[in-house]
RNA sequence: GGUCCGUUCGUCUAGUGGCCCAGGACGUCAGGUUUUCAUCCUGAAGAUCAGGGGUUCGACUCCCCUACGGACUACCA
């Protein structure tokens, strides 16, 4: 087992849109994947033909293409391993039942999901719990309490059965876990799974290992709910003979809502005002949208980066990480045994690192893109001035208009709380002089602006509490906005002085 | 209820027996820079390492118990 080729796979079912503890399990496996020089693998499980939501495989496709996930083998890229969607694999599922069964180590079992419930609900009546399992399967409808003729007339019947794991007795389960180490659990407490559905699909469980067999898994990294059954797939391993090829297993920490305790869901989102998808998406049976981090003015890479330090980080104090720097340091060692919350705070804070270390023209493309949905119109060259100015002040692509509205629009109302601290008798002669002078410069830009206004209010023996303030509230509407010369080269000289007119004519 | 997993500042975490009366980051607070606000800079507060027992010359680090939290317990994945 040891020079292994590195293959791992990211499978998720397409039941919704993938939310972002499936983002991080999907990045763990890629990072670990290519710091191995290994394959990553996108395999969709939709056994479950009742929870099939449409558009939510294309999602998943999007969603990790838009954060830079890529794939070596999958649904949509292919491979030699395929097909790569379960329910296009059907057929090869039936032939490896046929050989536990044939084998002892399953069975068929007639009980209806309603019998069983009322057996369930017995039990709990008398405080007990029901579980089909070695100690119950004797005195249940199934192929071992039943002769060879009574199944086969059953079956023949038309009967639905499902097929059930045979859990041998008094055993111990060992899964080596790597980030937990050993897991030890009596084959007693487990129960007999259902692998094979009366609907003719298989279950999870036999898919999962059938796949991953087939497609020479190495390694199963998967999110922590998984752990409680991974002692049942290590005995499907043993029972299918493929105990020396068998994955090894590494179960990531929850990811954990903000406030108080519990996995993080699509709840919480809406709840706490906050993004758990990836990118927008569009509920076809509720036709709610839920919001991404796409739309709401995050990058990939800030996404990527915070998600990869929730559970997992370098050991050193390096936090600022692209993904290929990822590749180079990730190691599933350094992965953290409990879970983390999310933190919306501290993904803030990554997105503004990564917003102010962009270009210019790649936030003003980016800003553009919400204009025009304003159904505003702006010279580009303008877009990536103003994004220069403004950048150190955003933490979202949509702070650009939040704290740039005002280069769009004139002022339509003045902040009365500054007119009556910074609103003298004087101001408006002040103004209108400084207007005057305004007038005189060129070029009308910010250094020459800035260094001409400082000596003109010198020499005027004007101080910039007289007039600076008056002046930002006539051209913004308030006490907001950068440097005074930034806004006035960035508005233009025509419109510096139009606004300051209509200030003074407005302002009481 | 049962099984399994976990538990270091509010949050993410460093720490693999002495370097730790516990370090970093986010957040918070204070001061500075700035004509405003933000950025930025400096600093501060903030964890009796869940609690209790051991082991050891010495424990955040090893063992046991307790508490608390979580996951799982479907013909869902």
């Amino acid at each position: 087992m040891k020079n292994r080729q590195v293959r791992v796979r990211f499978a998720p079912s397409p039941t919704g849109p993938l939310h972002i503890g499936g983002v991080r399990t999907a990045l763990y496996n890629y990072l670990f994947a290519k710091k191995l020089g290994g394959v990553n693998i996108l395999r969709i499980e939709d056994t479950d033909q009742t929870r099939f939501v449409p558009g939510a495989e294309s999602y998943i496709i999007d969603a990790l293409t838009w954060l830079g996930i890529k794939f070596d083998e999958g649904v949509h890229v292919g491979g030699n391993y395929g097909p790569y969607r379960q329910s296009d694999r059907k057929e090869i599922y039936k032939e490896y039942v046929d050989q536990l069964l044939n084998n002892g180590w399953a069975y068929i079992a007639f009980d209806t999901p309603e019998e069983l419930d009322v057996l369930r609900k017995k039990h709990e009546a008398q405080k007990k719990t029901f579980q089909y399992d070695s100690s119950s399967r004797g005195q249940l409808r199934n192929s071992l309490t039943l002769s060879k003729e009574e199944v086969n007339a059953l079956m023949n019947s038309g009967q639905h059965y499902v097929v059930r794991f045979k859990m041998p007795e008094n055993i111990e389960v060992k899964v080596n876990d790597l980030i937990r180490g050993e897991v030890v659990v009596s084959s007693n407490l487990l129960d007999d799974k259902v692998l094979f559905k009366s609907d003719g699909m298989p279950t999870y469980h036999l898919a999962n290992i059938v796949d991953d067999h087939l497609m020479k898994i190495s390694h199963v990294i998967r999110g922590e709910e998984w752990l409680p059954s991974a002692p049942l797939h290590v005995m499907l391993y043993k029972a299918f003979g493929w105990e020396d090829t068998m994955p090894q297993f590494a179960h990531l920490p929850l990811l954990l809502k903000p406030d108080g305790n519990g996995k993080l869901s699509k709840r919480d989102g809406d709840r706490l005002g906050f993004p758990v998808f990836p990118m927008e998406w569009f509920d076809p049976k509720t036709t709610l949208i839920s919001s991404g981090y796409r739309e709401s003015g995050y990058f990939p890479e800030a996404v990527i980066n915070f998600l990869a330090l929730l559970g997992w980080n370098p050991g050193t104090e390096k936090e600022l990480y692209s993904m290929s720097e990822l590749i180079q340091d990730f190691s599933i060692e350094r992965i953290s045994k409990s879970g983390a919350k999310f933190d919306l705070e501290k993904a803030k804070w990554f997105n503004h690192e990564y917003l102010i270390h962009k270009d210019n023209k790649v936030l003003a493309e980016a800003f553009n893109l919400q204009l025009s949905k304003m159904k505003i119109r702006a010279k580009f060259s303008f877009l990536v001035s103003l994004c220069g100015v403004l950048k150190d002040r955003c933490i979202l692509v949509h702070d650009f208009w939040k704290e740039g509205y005002f280069f769009f629009l004139p002022p339509d109302e003045y902040d009365p709380a500054v007119i009556k601290k910074k609103w003298k008798a004087e101001t408006p002669q002040l103004l209108i002089n400084l207007a005057d002078f305004l007038q005189t410069i060129e070029p009308f830009d910010e250094p020459t602006i800035n260094s001409a206004v400082n000596v003109y209010l010198e020499e005027k023996q004007i101080g910039m509490g007289q007039i600076m303030n008056a002046w930002r509230l006539v051209l913004v509407g308030s006490n907001a906005g950068p440097a005074m010369a930034q806004i006035a080269a960035l508005l233009g000289k025509e419109e510096t002085i139009r606004r300051i007119e209509v200030g003074i004519a407005t302002i009481k």
